[in-house]
Formats: structure tokens, C-alpha cells, sequence
RNA sequence: GGCGAGUUGGCGGAGUGGUGACGCAGCGGAUUGCAAAUCCGCGUACAGGAGUUCGAUUCUCCUACUCGCCUCCA
């Protein structure tokens, strides 16, 4: 048996490829998490998404148990310091680290609770920052040792100029970029482009000790040394949002290459768009800036929220509309009617899994997840793409209340109707059931309720 | 300024060098006391221009427009 071909568009070549592992028995896959200093927005969400998808269908394509998902979680952060020391000059009585740990705690608990809600499977790792520093200065030492890095008044930066494949994955130059001007000058800096990997804390910062002082790693160091650690000099696939992209996955490759040039770090490079909101970029200033929890807060389902963003391609920019996430609604409780009680096939459909080996095509998933006619087969193909789980159908399931009592109420009232040609009665229980959600069929064959999508059963009308 | 993405019917969107998916909405019909649900049927869309070709929505070039990233940011 030929295993399918996934293929993947690496930014590193801005090419759709084939996906060839390392080691098909050991899978790499690396996503860059988020900075836990509040509730994921939805933007937050797109990758994670993207990335539970290639993960279901790289277990799916190469076994399960040859697969290992890392995330991580950046706790080093000037937001969440911010937090912190707003906390403690509001009077609370812990240590700065102590509440910089209490800060990230409950983000990452929020976190974990909204992308659960996603139908997100967990990664197997999920990495914090400041468990690695002593890996960081590790890496960091090295680098100064081998000339790619230097340290001065505090800080270490990194020499830009030292790595010659600089830019690649970006597709810039640095010459292009110093004069495009968008860099810091800083008297530490030997070159405008060189970024820092270590910089000096003060006593109202959280701080670990190194040979260059007390200080606390740059941004990009972190998944440098933690991808290290975790997978070694090489692995499979590294990912996040577009915006990552440059500078921070490029940094990550400069330190990386240099500091294991024996290695590859990144075989392959997956980047989602960005996301927008009714067609304008997600922004605070724009008002249209909201999380995952205020959407399912307002009742939209996690599993919605899920459709729409499989709706479009993760390489495009995706457009979170009210009408998506309606008809996205209207099609899963369809769906979840069809397959309710049934067990799903042994295997996903050969056209669903096809299109997600076509570059995560999830928007052609979907087209042939409709196409499809097997309720069993519906139901595996779709939890390949995570919707239809059953944990997570709770909400598309009609109300277990007994209509019974209005159901030969209604029918009463309508064969008497038959009768007396006055059908008002019978319109009125009907309009009064029809307010309160329920789906009133009526036939020869009698009267069928059926709670529907916004039922209540506290505005049942009084028999 | 640098880099990149996109433009398919009312909306969302798949896909293809030659019989124009699918979903939602809409329209007509069957059915129904009326509806709902269901079933049947209908729509003649691929930004514009030039080129390659027997033939292009699909390939090439140009133009227009939209959007994103380049700064903490997924």
C-alpha cells in the first residue's frame, strides 16, 4: 500500500512541495505558541487550528505514535511584567515573580480552555520559556564563542552579518532592510540589524542570572533553544501566522543554523494569513477586535468557529463574517443530525483526505465532505478535520424534553379544525411553539415537534 | 519604499485547457387546512486587456482594484 503524498507550500522555497519527513517514524512538528499575557484573540486561534489539521493528518498518514507536536508558551514578556508590576503596586502581597507566574498561570489555563473548546488537540509538549533559560544561555554562550554573537553593556545581540543565508526565509535583504529604516539604532549594536538574545533586567524586572548579568532572553531565543531540546539540531515542520515570518522565524534560523550548522533546524516552513474581520484587518483601534471566549460567550460554538476558519485556505487571508459563522451553523447541525448515534467508518473518505494532503485544502475538504453520502463515512472523514467529534456536539443536540403533551395537544386541536373549518386555534399552539424554537411538522401522518436551533423550553406556551 | 496574497453567480467557496461543483439565500412545482420539513426543477459567474492554443475561467504578459506583512503581534 502507497502511502499518500502529502505536499505542503514551504516558505523557505515559496513553493508547494512534497512532504518528505526525516524520519517518517518520528515526526517533527513545531508551532509557535503564544505570549500568555491575556485571552487569545481569534487571530490567535488560525494557526492552532491549521496546525491540529496537519497534525490529524500527519497521524493519520504516518500512525499516530510517530508524530510529536510541540507549542509553546512564551512567559517572558514586558506585558506581562506590566501585569505583573501593576498588581503588585496595586497592593498585592507576592513576589514580581511569583505574580508574573500567577499572570501566566491563568492565561494559560484561559488558553487551554478556549482552544479546547476549538476541538484543538493538545500538543504533546507545550514548553514554557523560563523552564529553559539555562538552554538559552547555553545557546546564547555558544554563539558568542563561534563569532556569531557579542555581548555588550548587558546585552547580547546577535551579528547579523555573520550568517550569510540572512534574510532567506523572508526573502529580504539586510542591506534592503537598513534602508528601509524601520530598525533600532542602539549604541550596543555593532550593525542597525543585529537583534538582541539576551538584554539586562532591573530589580523591577524578573531576571536569572548569566555571565553577562542579571537579564531575562530576547523573544526569539526561546523556540530556538526549546525546538533544540526537544527535537535536536533538525526537524520537521516549524509554524505560526505570517506575521511571524519575519523577523522572528528568521532570527530563530539565524541563531539556529549557527549555533547547530551540522543541522537544518526547519525542513519545512508553514505560515497561515492573517485574519480579518467583515474585511478590514482585526485591530483595537477599529472596534473589531474581540476573542475566542467573547465568541463563545455570545453562544457561537467552538465547532463553528472551527468551520469558518477551515472554510478558507490557512495560506489566504481568512474573513471572520456573522453570515459565515451562520451557515457554518446551519451545515454542522445538519451534519450532526445525519450522523447522530452512528458509529463512524473505519476510514476517512479518499477525497477528503486528498484534499488536506493537497496543501491542507480544507476548503475542498469541506467540498467533498458534502459530497458524501455515507453518514458513517461523513463522520470519519470529518473528524479528520476535527468537526463532528462528540465531544464536542453538545450544542447541536436538541433539547432531550418531552413534547409529547403539545404534540397531541396540537394534533387534537387540528383534527377538530378538520371539522370545523376554524383553524385559528391550531395556528396559535403552533406560532406559540414555533417562538419558543420548536420545529412543528405537521402531516396525514400526524404532528412531529422537534426542538430546533434556538430552543427554550422556558417559553413553551401553558397547555 | 521592500515583500507577498488575492479578484469565480446575491453571498461563501471548489475545481478544471474543451460536457460551468457544492453550500447558503432566491425562484417555480409536488406535498400541506396554511406552513415547516422533505422531494423535484431553475440560475448561464470565472476583474479588464493582449498573447499562446483548434479551444482558456484554467497557461504567459500587462493593467486595474482589494488586502496583508515589513513595529509587540498568530
Amino acid at each position: 500500500m502507497t502511502r499518500t503524498t502529502i505536499r505542503l507550500r514551504n516558505s523557505l522555497s515559496r513553493k508547494v512541495e512534497p512532504f518528505v519527513p526525516i524520519d517518517p517514524e518520528n515526526l517533527r512538528l513545531y508551532l509557535c505558541g503564544p505570549t500568555v499575557y491575556d485571552r487569545a484573540h481569534l487571530g490567535n486561534a488560525r494557526p492552532v487550528v491549521v496546525f491540529d489539521v496537519l497534525n490529524r493528518l500527519l497521524r493519520h498518514v504516518y500512525g499516530a505514535h510517530q508524530v510529536t507536536y510541540v507549542r509553546n508558551f512564551t512567559d517572558v514578556d514586558d506585558k506581562i511584567n506590566a501585569t505583573a508590576l501593576a498588581r503588585k503596586n496595586a497592593g498585592a502581597d507576592s513576589s514580581l515573580e511569583a505574580l508574573i507566574r500567577e499572570r501566566t498561570e491563568e492565561t494559560i489555563r484561559w488558553y487551554h480552555e478556549d482552544m479546547d473548546a476549538l476541538g484543538a488537540d493538545r500538543p504533546d509538549h507545550e514548553p514554557r520559556a523560563t523552564d529553559y533559560i539555562d538552554a538559552m544561555i547555553r545557546m546564547i554562550a555558544g554563539l558568542i564563542e563561534s563569532g556569531h554573537a557579542y555581548a555588550a553593556q548587558g546585552h547580547v545581540m546577535f551579528r547579523v552579518r555573520s550568517f550569510a543565508e540572512y534574510g532567506k526565509l523572508s526573502g529580504r535583504s539586510v542591506d534592503d532592510m537598513i534602508a528601509g529604516a524601520r530598525v533600532e539604532v542602539a549604541p550596543y549594536k555593532e550593525d542597525p540589524m543585529d537583534f538582541v538574545m539576551w538584554k539586562p533586567s532591573d530589580d523591577e524586572l524578573p531576571g536569572w542570572d548569566s555571565p553577562w548579568g542579571r537579564g531575562r532572553p530576547g523573544w526569539h531565543i526561546e523556540c530556538s533553544a526549546m525546538s533544540y531540546e526537544l527535537f535536536g539540531d533538525s526537524f520537521d515542520i516549524h509554524g505560526g501566522g505570517i506575521d511571524l515570518q519575519f523577523p522572528h522565524h528568521e532570527n530563530e534560523m539565524a541563531q539556529s543554523c549557527c549555533a547547530h550548522p551540522q543541522g537544518d533546524f526547519a525542513r519545512y516552513w508553514l505560515h497561515n494569513e492573517m485574519l480579518q474581520v467583515e474585511g478590514k484587518k482585526m485591530s483595537k483601534s477599529l472596534g473589531n477586535f474581540f476573542t475566542v471566549r467573547d465568541l463563545l460567550d455570545q453562544g457561537i460554538p467552538g465547532e463553528v468557529i472551527r468551520f469558518v476558519f477551515l472554510q478558507t485556505h490557512y495560506a489566504k487571508p481568512m474573513d471572520w463574517t456573522a453570515e459565515k459563522a451562520r451557515q457554518a451553523e446551519v451545515t454542522l447541525r445538519k451534519w450532526h443530525a445525519l450522523t447522530a448515534g452512528i458509529e463512524p467508518a473505519a476510514s476517512a473518505a479518499p477525497s477528503v483526505v486528498d484534499a488536506l494532503a493537497d496543501d491542507l485544502n480544507t476548503a475542498g475538504a469541506i467540498a467533498a465532505l458534502h459530497a458524501l453520502r455515507d453518514p458513517a463515512v461523513l463522520k470519519a472523514s470529518a473528524h479528520l478535520l476535527g468537526l463532528l467529534q462528540t465531544d464536542m456536539a453538545g450544542w447541536a443536540q436538541t433539547a432531550d424534553v418531552d413534547l409529547t403533551m403539545w404534540a397531541d395537544k396540537l394534533a387534537d386541536l387540528r383534527t377538530a379544525a378538520m371539522q370545523t373549518k376554524d383553524f385559528a386555534p391550531v395556528d396559535a399552539l403552533k406560532q406559540a411553539l414555533v417562538a419558543a424554537g420548536v420545529e412543528v411538522r405537521m402531516s396525514k401522518a400526524g404532528v412531529e415537534l422537534l426542538p430546533g436551533a434556538g430552543f427554550d423550553p422556558s417559553q413553551l406556551p401553558e397547555l
